[in-house]
DNA sequence: TAGATTGTTAATCGATTAACAATC
DNA sequence: TAGATTGTTAATCGATTAACAATC
């Protein structure tokens, strides 16, 4: 019976994170980890560890921690990579080649399969990921079953193509254009805003400066 | 005296968003914004706008709601838009050029005002951001006075490069390599790191897909 | 065994939301 | 004034941490 219990995002990508400590951990040669060390490579707190694997079913030795293998098999199967993950680009611009050309997606059993684009002098069918015009997008997810794609387009255009998505068997994106996509169905979006975050660094550096005060005192 | 209160990560990301959304109202000609309007354009509840307002010290009148242009304003001033933030990117690649070409930056006051690389391929010191070789990084950032800097070259180098940045001004920093950097003095650093996002949403989307359960079921 | 580490529960912390008195 | 909206406090919710009994 479903517990019904959802991790929330932040569990998840401390999960991500734990595997590829570990697989660093293990290309150094460890066979076994303890709670205390994982937490200190990755940054937070042992208890952490213990209960986010608690969480997700991972059990290890009382005394002896736990096997780095079995614990990156479990993880590899928590996090769907029984199978390759096939992904296509929408927006074949600047992150968009970026992404494309993203060496660390292979390893996590991600593979981007194609791409997508309006301009004629982007489409090139003979990349090692090919970059196809967009009405090719619709049709090539639903024959290949993709259930992830990720939209590098302009601001005005996402919306539309996020739409179109919706109308594929897509059930993932990640969005790159600064906006708040609106869902139609049922579909995970997750938000990629890079100007916020770097206004967030500028935000800090100089409340830093400027020896903040709030609230009370402010201008 | 400073309160030392210090607003977290999420509440300066959503002052970055009502921000833009307040701009974006603008535009279309509002004059006055109510704490309702702008949490469902924002996707918050009512009360958290009241509240982040309160927090940093912004009024408005007690049925009149705000006005846009004093709110963008004090915005403005919180964010520290008051002078031209000056950027720097150190790696020339996919990211880093699209960062360099990325619109959104110079309507918030921030500029990107020089990239830097090892590849002298990349090197041009005539485009509208130009592009210099490693060795004048530090020379220029100091010269500059520059505060923020972006890091966006291969895992391997992004301390190396860090460790440099943290012998300038620089005192903010946006890092896309997929590690933790190590400061050895203050410095405020936030992480982008795509791979893990992508990956997350593959969980979700796995997740749904094998109806999960936890902790007691697994495996 | 003695010592160390897990697994889990309770305590703490912080952030969000609801409610409502103040007031324009 | 009556009605609506703010500003703020108290209640709720959830996530993190500390502590410790179980046990290898």
């Amino acid at each position: 019976m479903d517990k019904g219990i959802r991790p929330n995002r932040n569990t998840v990508l401390r999960l991500t994170q734990y595997k590829n400590m570990l697989h660093r951990l293990k290309s150094l040669g460890f066979e076994r980890v303890f709670s205390d060390n994982l937490a200190g490579a990755v940054g937070v707190t042992a208890s952490q560890v213990r209960r986010d694997f608690a969480f997700f079913g991972i059990s290890g030795n009382k005394r002896g921690g736990y096997a780095i293998d079995a614990l990156i098999e479990k993880m590899r199967s928590l996090l769907g990579k029984g199978s390759i993950q096939k992904v296509i680009i929408v927006g074949a611009g600047h992150i968009g080649q970026a992404l494309m050309h993203y060496k660390g997606f292979v390893k996590e059993g991600i593979r981007i399969v194609a791409a997508f684009d309006i301009d004629a002098q982007k489409q090139d069918q003979h990349q090692r990921i090919p970059v196809f015009s967009m009405e090719c997008m619709q049709p090539y997810a639903r024959e290949h079953d993709i259930k992830l794609g990720i939209i590098c387009v302009p601001e005005h255009a996402a919306q539309e193509v996020f739409d179109q998505m919706l109308d594929t068997p897509i059930e993932g994106v990640l969005n790159f254009a600064p906006m708040r996509l609106i869902a139609h169905r049922d579909c995970e979006v997750h938000n990629v805003n890079v100007g916020l975050e770097l206004e967030t660094v500028v935000y800090f550096v100089n409340a830093k400066h400027q020896g903040v005060r709030y609230a009370d005192s402010a201008s």
